[in-house]
DNA sequence: AGCGGCCTTGAAATCGGTTACAAACGGTGC
DNA sequence: GCACCGTTTGTAACCGATTTCAAGGCCGCT
């Protein structure tokens, strides 16, 4: 490949001139321009990024960080797009993509720690609380620029993550607007924000409709399909006429469970979900559910981080986005029945 | 951070010692050797990756090229796993990776050109017989490092792929021993190497039974569900005791469609898909298919990739492997009713 | 004519490593 | 004692860019 040099020879300028032209530098002679723009097509040139990273210390790469120990990530509808969103939303920007996985594993990991100030120039980092994590709080001690997918409340780095408070306030509002009043939720661990959030948006809901919250009607489950199963088992002694899921993963898991009492959804009770995974959409009947916007949130991490990697005075601005959600009606919520 | 010549000043050694000691070679002193080692651990000394790949001209970050015009890859089963091993593999031997969409849109898509030559030393590409593509072979014929994940006709270069014709030559057979006799088939577009190769092993199966191919028993689709729906339809007619449909996506559809003609699988007509795809395991009845080791298939991309870019004389060998697939037994073959 | 200042440009240092080559050293063989 | 040799180390060039600093040319002004 050509190199700055032979630009510079070809042009009859020095390489300090072909870097100004090159980087867009003001105080360039017009005419001088013109010459070397014609040498760089001539040549075909192109910089050459390794060379720029040492010059510069700045590569135009950004990480993805995830764990590994939740391999399921792997297999959830939830990597994918959000991986597409953010290689779109950095290669919008000039910047490459580096994807890491990362184990819990302390020190014996000096993987994670020699990636870093390595090649990456910061860090998006999909966090989930079902994990302690030692890794990324020591990153961000050593001053390595790092956004959170998902809420870590350990961590106060800049973040993106869904609304889960609006949006549990949307799919059980929609109940309650369909006619449903005794209300039933099966949430995730009590101890992570997730369900906290989406317990919050629940009761917000209840609330605005001057419905007192029932305890009895509050089950927790462990955000698998089992959990789900027998936490709905609990619940149907309650005889709710419509139960929130805060995932349709328990959803799925409480439909069988309806089912294996006998009992139809959405006539005999309603259901709604939240995550709008692909399954959600082919069961029987198709899951009511909450969507998020899981590619933006790829686009917004990378936003936040190159926000601050490009202004660095500018690290208050936008700390903490909270997206919207989005409710997708389908069958399990009995909204057709009442049209 | 500290740098190298930090090392050898704290070790009373020059620099070009210090870089012996890091990169291993032979004709250091011991003694020198645990000075600097010394050193080395106090300043917590670690190689600065750019500076190296500038002056070795390797960067040790290898590319996966996904097309982006097949964005349904990003929804696919398809995509994690075999990142998942791509990624595992690479990190295991010192490399890291780095994600690349690209679309076909010729030149005006001068990314993947910038790309290239850029910070990678070669790539794996996913390819996609659905597309053509215009970027790759130009690529390759630049010799630029590159192995493929899937064949694609058009291109020599070393790849990696599931054995087409052994699985469903295994899928057939399977059929065939637990005693079906009158088999049909759903293939995809038959110019496409996959449909052919699995159609080949349809037909290995069918001849090693001594059994003639009847050709109103094989019909061609698309690869969609719908495709598969329709494809069911017409083959109905023929009665078929069981049917091998190329991929578990048509094999859905072909469901529906016997569902709809008020049949029973397996009890009226037997299905066998391919890929396992995860939906595969929770349609009604489950689907008996073929799986793919996926992120084997990852794994052994790199350990291609990395052979050729390691000891370039070899490229030779290990072109183009075949990886074996795995039967999975569920309910839609009706293997369980024989037992 | 002399001076200050602006616009352009180039020389050279720098980023943090690798590596070709030469030199210093002690030991052998004759 | 000398030529030779292998081991170990250092010097310096190099990879391909950016960037600081100074200098040259040209202008207008006094």
């Amino acid at each position: 490949m050509a190199t700055l040099k032979d630009v510079a020879e070809a042009a009859g300028v020095s390489r300090a001139t072909v870097s100004r032209v090159i980087n867009g530098q003001a105080g360039v002679n017009p005419e001088t321009r013109t010459r070397v723009l014609r040498a760089i097509d001539q040549l075909n040139y192109r910089p050459h990024p390794v060379a720029r990273g040492l010059a510069t210390k700045r590569t135009r790469i950004i990480g993805v960080f995830v764990p590994t120990t939740v391999t399921r990530l792997f297999l959830d509808h939830f990597f994918p797009p959000l991986l597409q969103g953010v290689v779109q939303a950095a290669a919008g920007r000039g910047y490459n993509v580096m994807l890491s996985l990362f184990s819990d594993e302390g020190d014996r990991d000096s993987y994670a720690h020699s990636v870093h100030n390595g090649y990456m120039d910061g860090a998006i980092a999909v966090v989930s609380a079902l994990m302690s994590n030692v890794l990324l709080p020591r990153l961000q001690a050593e001053g390595f620029p790092l956004v959170t997918v998902g809420r870590w409340p350990a961590m106060d780095a800049p973040s993106v993550d869904v609304d889960n408070r609006a949006g549990a306030r949307t799919a059980t509002e929609h109940l309650l607007r369909i006619g449903h009043r005794r209300l039933g939720t099966i949430t995730g661990p009590r101890d992570l924000p997730m369900p906290q959030d989406r317990h919050q948006g629940f009761e917000d809901a209840l609330r605005s409709y001057g419905i007192p919250v029932d305890r009895r009607l509050v089950v927790e489950a462990d955000l698998t399909e089992l959990g789900g199963m027998v936490a709905m088992q609990r619940l149907l002694e309650e005889k709710p006429e419509a139960v929130f899921v805060q995932s349709d993963t328990m959803a799925i898991g409480a439909l069988k469970a309806i089912r294996a009492a006998g009992l139809r959804v959405p006539q005999d009770i309603a259901l709604v979900g939240f995550d709008d995974i692909p399954l959600a959409s082919l069961v029987e009947p198709p899951l009511t559910t909450i969507r998020q916007p899981i590619q933006l949130l790829g686009h917004m991490a990378v936003e936040l981080l190159l926000d601050v990697l490009e202004n660095p005075g500018n690290k208050n601005a936008h700390r903490q986005l909270q997206l919207p959600t989005e409710l997708v009606v389908r069958a399990s919520c009995g909204a057709l029945r009442t049209r």
